[in-house]
DNA sequence: CCTACCGATCGGTAGG
DNA sequence: CCTACCGATCGGTAGG
């Protein structure tokens, strides 16, 4: 994807797409001008309309980029996880650290949520549709061996856990200060009730998690 | 708090909020004019502008009606839902039928979050404190008694299932397309997951709620 | 990648 | 609650 690469001198294209995300995420589209994301990138307004048609080409790059990445990363942190507790550990741990490892990305998720519905159920769909399917699999097999709780709707947990994790990070820094006093380590506090609580949800006995 | 009450005709301050409550949940704050609510309401731009100082100003009573509306609502609804559930089912019964019965105010609250996280955060904090404080010394109670879980975070808990239930109210248009078939029955069997996650990560044992 | 510039729309004001 | 209008900024273009 990315055509140079270098730290911050080549690939204005890449520099504008990061920053491009870094603003959307934070004010949201229509909260960014691009006289702002000009400035942000270091380079005049009518240059970036060289390297995209129109702002909203440089949405759907962003958009674009990150569900690649997204749909490449996931499956490969899921294949690399696999520690003691199987399949679902895997799933869970790998979305909570793709997220987790840069809230931007779950912010800006949510706001093209909100933003544009109808596009972004088409685009989610196409894109994740076999991740569903394979992880709706994995729990219906458990279901079947009787390690996972028969009335688990698989689908619709799944979506659940996702929303959990997409709404704790991005929130975090808003929700987190209903804890308690204590800067940040709030995130991983929440986090870890999440899966908690994920896993207290999907397993028909508690599992002794004592692997890696 | 409504003045008049009337259906369309009376209380202009009342319908350019409920409209703008409407908009700033749909499009974003960044992304309603003053044109465009005016057209909404039914009056000129400038007529806005004797009811508010400022389109931030219109802002800003919406989100306080709000937190008056959900301060009083959500206590209000969990005395009368004494069901056999419990406390707990009263809460997130409460919370469940709050957001689900218009989507537009959970959308509201995290576009709040996402766009003025600094200024949610003092403002939930302030009105959500007490209400956390109960529930979760309630959760510490059930789990003295050892009815509920003994490795249950409470307030991460309870964060994480208002999490859930905004995230899966404002995106179920979205994310109720990965399901499969089907309108918005959606939206219960979503509920119905979310629900049974709750009680599940939350009891020690399954409660035979055959209860009201 | 720049200067110079476009019409349209932004939030808001004057004044009645 | 209206007409008329303000300077500033919007996304985008011309032309080099």
């Amino acid at each position: 994807m990315a055509t140079r690469g270098s730290a911050t001198g080549g690939g204005a294209r890449e520099r504008i797409l990061l920053e491009a995300t870094r603003l959307f995420a934070s004010r949201g589209y229509e909260g960014v001008s691009l006289q702002a994301l000009a400035d942000a990138v270091g380079m005049r307004k009518p240059s970036l309309l060289h390297h995209f048609t129109s702002k909203g080409a440089i949405r759907e790059q962003v958009v674009s980029d990150w569900l690649d990445h997204f749909r490449e990363e996931i499956p490969r942190r899921m294949a690399e996880a696999r520690g003691g507790l199987g399949r679902f550990a895997a799933a869970v741990t790998a979305l909570v650290d793709y997220f987790g490892e840069d809230p931007d990305r779950a912010r800006l998720v949510l706001r093209e949520v909100l933003d544009r519905p109808e596009v972004t159920r088409e685009r989610l769909l196409a894109a994740l549709s076999p991740w569903v399917h394979l992880v709706t699999d994995a729990i219906r097999l458990g279901q079947s061996v009787g390690r996972i709780r028969s009335d688990v709707d698989p689908e619709a947990y799944l979506l659940e856990v996702v929303v959990m994790v997409l709404g704790t990070v991005a929130s975090v820094d808003v929700t987190g200060a209903l804890l308690g006093r204590g800067g940040d380590p709030n995130m991983q506090r929440r986090l870890d009730e999440l899966i908690r609580m994920a896993r207290t949800a999907l397993f028909v006995d508690e599992e002794p998690h004592t692997g890696p």
